[in-house]
DNA sequence: TTGAAAGCGTTACCAT
DNA sequence: ATGGTAACGCTTTCAA
């Protein structure tokens, strides 16, 4: 790396002092015209460039947010990240896209490294609260899609419980009884979605026995509905944890020569824009995951400026149905 | 904004000097483990965090890149930015990912920022390089898919002509003989695609005539291809820009009662992931998407370090057909 | 219109 | 083991 060009090589050049350089290159006014021109030309000269460090040091108003996700080819994060940076646009603050590559060890480095680098972190994380702290040492921080218990944290949350209930109520209306769920198979504890079903299944009074677990992928979808509909033959619907695992229901569907709605009926969830992509296009329980990166962001500002932060039921995201052609 | 707590403060409430401070929160050694302890419950107690910029300033390790792509939700660019963020970080280096919202107004805010904020940018641009240039100011930068003119800048050239001509072959192979293009509406000048498509049918000795444009995104391709159909109702097989564009295309045969590969044959371009999620699977001129991204991160890295750069004919990435169920 | 001096917060180097 | 001093590269007063 060849010595780096710096503002004074520049006034030197220019036959000027620093300061003269720096106005030239600000457009600060209060300059000679002529001066500004020959400030200017020698900057291109010499290929100089300011150092955003020396920069930042002096003016303390570059915000720059963390954003972690877990796998940037999963459209979900990406929707929310599209969120999330066009809020930090609008504000005028950078946004830095860190992928986790969905493993933990990866996070704990990651993390490491967000904390020397960003005003705020905003994201998925799987760490649990106590070492995630340790790893974030003070920096502020907003989970999303998951509750914390410690004051230290803020999270956004996404309340599905609703969404889920019309998504059965949907689906009994349409004369449907035998209703299976594909739950995600990756996490040990129950989760609210698994939750949210069984209650609402609960709610109309059906049975809530045939539930299998998928991977967290489009072929995940795939295996499990066929495993599921081997032990469940007489299902008439299934409710999806999220529209991946539902795509890849729909293309297992399809290869059992079942027609989708009319044989089997599929819910996902999340409201993926690549839900209108297949055929049939997916029935989801709908999340406006663009607001759910904005909320982060907005929570994450607060954080950094001390101002009131946004009262819980504004940090919240409510899941709707969004009826499309697959149920 | 609360006022920032310097490493001064610290050592202040720890009773100690900076340099002991510093020690103690980078792991130096050389320094008492009491000390230590004691500097690091005072750095706790009073939530420190060493300023990036002062730390970036003294030691002039960190490497940060810029990828400027259009839209975060285009699965293309996704996947190209995976390549990238993965390349980076095997060398320790964080890439920040800028959205031009696919708006030229947004891309020269974009560049502005981006030039003071990165040690070099890679990514998809529409600015001319006269403009990038200024905008830019001296910023190593890497285009990716487009051709440079001044050696101002490098760039990776994506070679399709062979893959595109096996397309045809294989269409022709199929027994097609009225194959018909829908390329992409809102590039003014001929493309490379279409160009490489007008070598193949010419190398058959076929009729070019039968090509639509169409707005990049699903709907666009089925907009296009039932006008396209109209116009040519006698088409069997048809190639396309770019896979989102097939992926309507799908749509649109499976409306007009085509099936699929049958009644009218379709081949992509780009191999994007989804198009294995789709049904029929797409046939597609497929890229290897992440070797585009680790490429740009290499080819920027040799820019920056002044390392002799990848030869032309290393920058390029060529494209070979993947055949799937489309066609 | 221009320049000199004083920081911004941190780490490296050299004493002690 | 600890502290003093000098950078790092830039912008912001304040004078001239």
């Amino acid at each position: 790396m060849s010595k780096r060009v710096t503002i004074n090589d520049v006034a030197q050049a220019a036959g000027v002092s620093r300061q003269t350089v720096s106005r030239a290159l600000n457009d600060k006014g209060e300059i000679d015209a002529g001066t500004k021109q020959r400030v200017l030309d020698a900057a291109r000269e010499l290929g100089y460039r300011p150092s955003r460090f020396a920069r930042g040091l002096v003016r303390q108003d570059t915000t720059t947010i963390g954003l972690v996700i877990p796998d940037l080819l999963n459209p979900f994060f990406t929707e929310v990240a599209a969120g999330a940076l066009e809020a930090a646009r609008a504000r005028g603050w950078h946004v830095i896209v860190y992928d986790t590559a969905d493993s933990v060890d990866t996070e704990r480095g990651t993390l490491e490294v967000v904390a020397s680098q960003v005003d705020a972190v905003v994201g998925y994380f799987s760490l649990d609260e106590a070492e995630l702290d340790t790893h974030l040492s003070g920096l502020p921080a907003v989970l999303i899609g998951r509750e914390h218990r410690t004051p230290r944290f803020s999270s956004i949350r996404i309340e599905g419980a609703a969404g889920v209930r019309e998504a059965v109520d949907h689906l009994v209306a349409k004369g449907h009884r035998r209703i299976g769920m594909l739950d995600y198979a990756g996490r040990a504890k129950p989760n609210s979605r698994r939750a949210w079903f069984a209650d609402a299944m609960a709610a109309h009074g059906l049975a809530d026995d045939a539930v299998g677990g998928a991977v967290q992928s489009v072929d995940g979808g795939t295996e499990a509905l066929t495993s599921l509909l081997t032990k469940h033959p007489d299902l008439t619907a299934v409710f999806t944890f999220n529209d991946i695992i539902a795509i890849g229901a729909l293309r297992a569907a399809r290869r059992l020569g079942r027609t989708v709605p009319d044989d089997l009926a599929v819910v996902g969830f999340d409201g993926l824009q690549l839900g209108t992509v297949v055929d049939p296009a997916l029935t989801s329980v709908a999340l406006d995951t663009r607001r759910v990166g904005a909320l982060a962001i907005e929570q994450a500002g607060r954080l950094l400026t001390d101002s009131p932060l946004l009262p819980d039921e504004e940090l919240q995201v409510n899941a709707v149905l969004v009826i499309r052609e697959s149920a």
